[in-house]
RNA sequence: GGGCGGGUAGCGAAGUGGUUAAACGCGACAGACUGUAACUCUGUUCCUUAGGGUUCGGCGGUUCAAAUCCGUCCCCUCCCA
């Protein structure tokens, strides 16, 4: 359909409206495994497993596009074993779609134990010392291995606030490594490759690798380097830098960013697809999100509370337990709290996703955010 | 009845004369977490009107100074009768 040059397309995206009080997109994206409607959150599954979560789980509170981690799975099992079972789709038994991230942001996060050479990142492996060697080849075709719909150019996410001269050194190293990853991707009509675009708080850096990258015409593109401890004006300030820079006909993937005041900001700034470690990661450690803002669960305030976890979910655990239980189950190390509390908070971004294209659809984005914030604090 | 060891903050447990309100662990109470080195990390945890005050089984001593030394009493473990 729309495939530019005859050849079957890994993805096509549709831009079917566009929000009269914000600018925000409600689009189609199309892949092998599946259409989805975007904006869209997708939870995160690094290791080929949200965490705590079975496949019919991350179903329900999914809109069946779910992330997995290139440098996570080639150290362990090791991208050979799970493309001989039909990558990681045939791996975890997931019927729907994926999308990988290239290890870019190891080198971010795994900085202490790793080296940036133009060549690629030496990594020290962070469980057995062994040294490790990636390449943007190495990612690609590691991740034409895990074989998953969407996949991402190996990039340097670089600390937000870096020097002026290492964020240019940086951002044109990215580019250069996005030119090596997209030539050395084996399977383009299979898996879409999507270039990164970094910069940090610089306009001019954002704008030049984002023109970039155009030049390079990827059928995505992402915007990297942020929700890394800026503030989110600062981060905000980047995605306005970026708004109209970025082609109006691909998806645009914040990387990285999953609170919902960031998503509703995010969504108005022009983004269709967002990913984020919070909603499970905050599960885990006794946070849920809310229609009324952050509850920590763990509190002693809800140790007798018989009301669910928010009062305006139709969730299956907000429809069956209270706070009080959950609250026993994080007070007693009982793994199902972690599950449940889990399961919720990616229900909550979904829905709240969906109520944000349904705003888009109706032309109220700006009453929804309002509507939104007035009940949300933190 | 005799002998040994012991009683330290909510619990466990260091400390055996002087920067010791007392290590450390657990528990408790808070906080952090944004492309997952994360069931992780950080802080507080005797009282306080924040100046101080009161502590290491009880009471009484020694000393400039005691959780630490001495006496005595109470309680606990184990062993012998």
């Amino acid at each position: 359909m729309y495939n530019n040059g005859g050849d079957r397309m890994a993805i096509t995206f549709e831009v079917k409206h566009i929000d009269k009080q914000t600018g925000a997109r409600y689009g189609i994206l199309h892949t092998l495994h599946g259409s989805f409607e975007t904006p869209i959150f997708m939870p995160v599954g690094t290791k080929a497993t949200v965490k705590t979560l079975d496949n019919i789980e991350i179903s329900e509170v999914s809109d069946g596009l779910i992330l997995g981690n290139t440098y996570h799975l080639w150290l362990q099992p090791g991208d050979e074993i799970i493309k001989n079972q039909g990558g990681i789709r045939g791996f975890m038994k997931w019927e729907h779609a994926l999308l990988t991230d290239s290890g870019g942001f190891q080198v971010f996060s795994l900085s202490d134990i790793r080296k940036i050479k133009e060549e690629g990142v030496t990594f020290r492996h962070h469980k057995s010392g062994e040294q490790l060697f990636m390449s943007p080849e190495d990612s690609i075709r590691i991740q034409n291995n895990l074989g998953a719909d969407i996949i991402m150019s190996f990039d340097e996410c670089p600390p937000f606030h870096s020097s002026y001269e290492y964020m240019k050194d940086s951002v044109e190293r990215t580019i250069r490594w996005a030119e090596r990853g997209k030539k050395a991707h084996q399977n383009p009509t299979d898996q879409a490759l999507f270039g990164i675009v970094q910069g940090g708080p610089h306009k001019d850096l954002r704008i030049m690798c984002a023109k970039a990258l155009i030049e390079m015409d990827f059928p995505g593109y992402s915007i990297g380097g942020l929700s890394v401890g800026e503030s989110k004006e600062e981060m905000y300030k980047v995605l306005d830098y970026l708004k109209d820079v970025m082609p109006s006909d691909k998806p645009r993937y914040l990387m990285g960013v999953g609170t919902p005041d960031d998503l509703i900001e995010g969504v108005i700034r022009g983004i269709d697809m967002f990913d984020c470690v919070n909603p499970t990661r905050m599960a885990r450690h006794g946070s849920a999100m809310t229609s009324i803002g952050r509850i920590v669960i763990k509190n002693k305030t809800y140790e007798s509370d018989i009301t669910p976890l928010d009062p305006n979910c139709d969730c299956k655990v907000c429809q069956t337990h209270s706070r009080s239980y959950l609250r026993h189950l994080f007070k007693s190390e009982e793994y199902l709290g972690q599950r449940l509390v889990s399961y919720h908070n990616l229900y909550f971004l979904k829905k709240l996703m969906k109520d944000i294209r349904n705003a888009i659809l109706e032309d109220r984005l700006l009453d929804f955010k309002n509507e939104f914030f007035a009940n949300y604090y933190k």
